[in-house]
DNA sequence: GTGTACCTGTGACAATCATCACAAACTAAA
DNA sequence: TTTAGTTTGTGATGATTGTCACAGGTACAC
């Protein structure tokens, strides 16, 4: 990968870390660069996941399919790194597909040859587990949606915490990732 | 700490990773032991979290007070790892108090003294960063639990993939883990 | 054993939310 | 602009769950 120093990535590491430049030549050589169209998909429910992504452009939408109905578990903007880990480590079919919710740019990281990486560069490690823990971050915060906030404290937490979302995502994406029918959201919003 | 081959947590670190004696050594000596009787606390919201936890012996209850109630986010039993990490990385008070569900044994590792042996030790570090897959893939699956189920479902899914959960903790601890009041789970649970 | 505190079961009722049906508004292409 | 397709708003109704009240059970201390 060329001039990858004006990437949202390349900031988004160097904010992370402090690599050397060894280390990020080797971490950007291995970067695969995909342009995916709105509704297309970059991993598939029942495939093994095998990679990390990385959204620099626009966003994926992250649902499960549950008795021919789609539930949405996830939206990744801009500037966040995603997988789905148990899929990637325990080489089982992933329980989510991922797709594009507008004409996005995504930068790959292969498993292997990320893992590989580790083993030769301490640096790169280091990276992952900083990547990792940024994960987590954000899972346990929208974890918390569910468990402790009812309906109509959901929607107000996106509305102070998420407002891009809100903005960027039709409401009836909304509101199955907030677990609430289409028209109770709508009624909510009315308010 | 002495005689830590014996442990639940050797098994657990020689089962993650193949890390050398020294490396063993350095982290074992780092660890403080505190044995906690039931309903004391390890960690108190409010307060930053500090530390890496990993549970010997009993389980810790998760919760969080909310308007005076306490609604329960998870259950951690034997031979597993937790932690508030948004707390520890952000230095920003943890939402969530860690109680002993029983007389339990607990490991605790520094966080600053981790972040130092991770730069001492690639082979450490290595460890840190499958401690956190460990958590994240947990925390995925009990995320699932509320996006994907109805409260019948969570309560079926418990059923199957943690009976233990159910046997050693009390209906109305479970109820609001699951996010039900305690005389809906009464009559799931009749049926 | 006996009492006290805590946990669980159960009925009645209220509140919330899902579902269905359809109208209105919006979007994008011809 | 027109039109077809998609998204959103809204009313009616039923199902699910929460809340309140109280009875029965269980466990533990004295």
């Amino acid at each position: 990968m060329k001039d990858y120093k004006k990437t949202l990535l390349y900031k988004k590491i160097i904010d992370l870390t402090d690599m050397t430049e060894l280390s990020l030549d080797k971490l950007f050589n291995v970067i695969t660069i995909k342009q995916i169209k709105k509704h297309e998909n970059i991993l598939n429910q029942g495939i093994i996941c095998r990679n990390i992504f990385f959204v620099e452009n626009g966003y994926l939408r992250i649902y499960t399919d549950k008795d021919g109905k789609e539930i949405n578990t996830d939206f990744i903007f801009e500037n966040s790194f995603t997988t789905n880990l148990k899929s990637l480590r325990l080489a089982i079919p992933s329980d989510t597909t991922f797709q594009a919710g507008e004409l996005s740019t995504i930068y790959e990281f292969d498993k292997d040859i990320l893992l590989a990486l580790y083993k030769e560069s301490p640096e790169i490690e280091s990276f992952g587990r900083k990547l990792l823990e940024q994960l987590l971050i954000a899972q346990e915060e929208h974890a918390n949606l569910f468990k402790i906030f009812k309906p109509e404290e959901r929607y107000k937490y996106l509305q102070t915490n998420k407002p891009e979302l809100l903005q960027r995502v039709s409401l009836s994406q909304i509101s199955s990732y907030l677990g609430v029918a289409r028209e109770t959201l709508s009624r909510i919003r009315k308010k």
